[in-house]
DNA sequence: TCACGATCCGGACCGAGGTCCGTTTAGATT
DNA sequence: AATCTAAACGGACCTCGGTCCGGATCGTGA
């Protein structure tokens, strides 16, 4: 056991502090080199050539590095594993809802009651998922890392602090996982293309949900 | 295009009846030719020997065959693909699960108020799948069949009837998702050994999430 | 007992993800 | 400008899941 130096240190983290990024940055490479940079650009445009051209199963690590005119070993070195790359792609639509919801106008941003926050957040989030179905779904990485990733921390974050504020006596860090878990992806995709649920009918769903979990009358209640 | 006949026709269907399967058969193929019969057992023996010797991570299609001293067409075969041979190896138990609430005694099974069946379920589900989390987690396929599996079939339909008794007014078949959302094994393996959650905290959890679901005081406010 | 067809077996083969390591290069220092 | 080092590059290589098809086997009917 002489050295054990990982080949390549990380794979880019994907954010730099826990929760706080800033919002106003359009990038977020640390400091990368300026090819590095460069390559790193031209491997995600030539990805979203690829899914709109043949979809997320054309998006081989392969066809990506050819497409973009590097090396494959490049591609894992910047974004770690095919999971990697396509967080990469969403990323940018992940930091707007962030930002939506962490700064933004009501009744997604603070200035809206913690409750409507909620409501909100919940019908934010599943047509975000939806507009995006299959890449979301095929960035799904294995079942252990689905929730260590940031993004979803920072998701769950939120949930957290504003059922603190509606339930304060609950259990608000399991309720929130809980609620997070009926916006998954792949129910998402479940419900809706296999069970044939018009979107309308999650929608309507989260909002009981949320009157229930949190005791309040359901919305539109109010005449 | 002259024949497409698949070289396997079909990867032995998990169930024969939609839902309804009898508790009392031990085993489930159809009408398995005696060799076959006789490599699928030694089949799943030794996947189960691999997962005890050197976990799932070990259970890899080639050495299942070589270990059951059988081709590796033959696994495939009889299994459909890697996620087929660990829901075979899950399927005992799974059965016995179903058995203990479609006929099993009280309060999983009939006899005891629906709002009692539905706690002692979820605490069921909830310790079995801790019990077996490495497998539990390995079997987990690709995020597009994760829900048309008929063994969560099972569980979701069960669910659904006990909701349609509690709460006839809701939703009751989304409100069966998500709650069988909050015990995905995924979540489960997050929660306990990520954030190091103790599973009575899961378990209380559950019986918040139900009774806040079903607007019913929670279990221990009756003394 | 024999023959025959459906079923099953085996392992060569393929594609894709992921790793390794010798080589190249950016860019800071002198 | 010359030099030096950390970082990046590229593509051969490995493993593993999954497919294919010629050949062996079971078990049934005569």
């Amino acid at each position: 056991m002489s050295s054990a130096l990982p080949p390549f240190p990380k794979p880019e983290e994907p954010f730099d502090a826990p929760q706080m990024l800033e919002v106003g940055t359009s990038s977020d490479e640390p400091c990368l080199r300026a090819d590095a940079a460069r390559n790193r650009a031209r491997l995600l445009e030539a990805a979203a050539r690829l899914i709109a051209e043949q979809g997320v199963a054309g998006v081989t690590m392969e066809a990506v590095a050819a497409a973009a005119q590097v090396g494959k070993g490049t591609v894992f070195r910047r974004f770690g594993d095919r999971t990697g790359l396509l967080m990469a792609l969403l990323d940018h639509s992940a930091r707007q809802l962030q930002a939506d919801f962490l700064g933004g106008p009501p009744p997604l941003g603070p200035g809206a009651a913690p409750l409507e926050r909620l409501r909100a957040f919940g019908v934010a989030v599943l047509y975000r998922s939806a507009e995006q179905l299959d890449l979301q779904l095929a960035a799904q990485p294995e079942p252990t890392r689905r929730f260590s990733h940031p993004a979803v921390g920072s998701l769950r974050t939120h949930v957290t602090m504003l059922l603190r504020q509606i339930v304060p006596d609950a259990d608000c860090d399991l309720l929130a996982h809980t609620l997070l878990a009926s916006l998954d992806p792949a129910l998402i995709h479940h419900l809706t293309r296999q069970c044939g649920m018009p979107m309308e009918r999650l929608e309507a769903g989260w909002l009981d949900l949320v009157a229930r979990v949190t005791a309040t009358p359901p919305p539109g209640t109010g005449r």
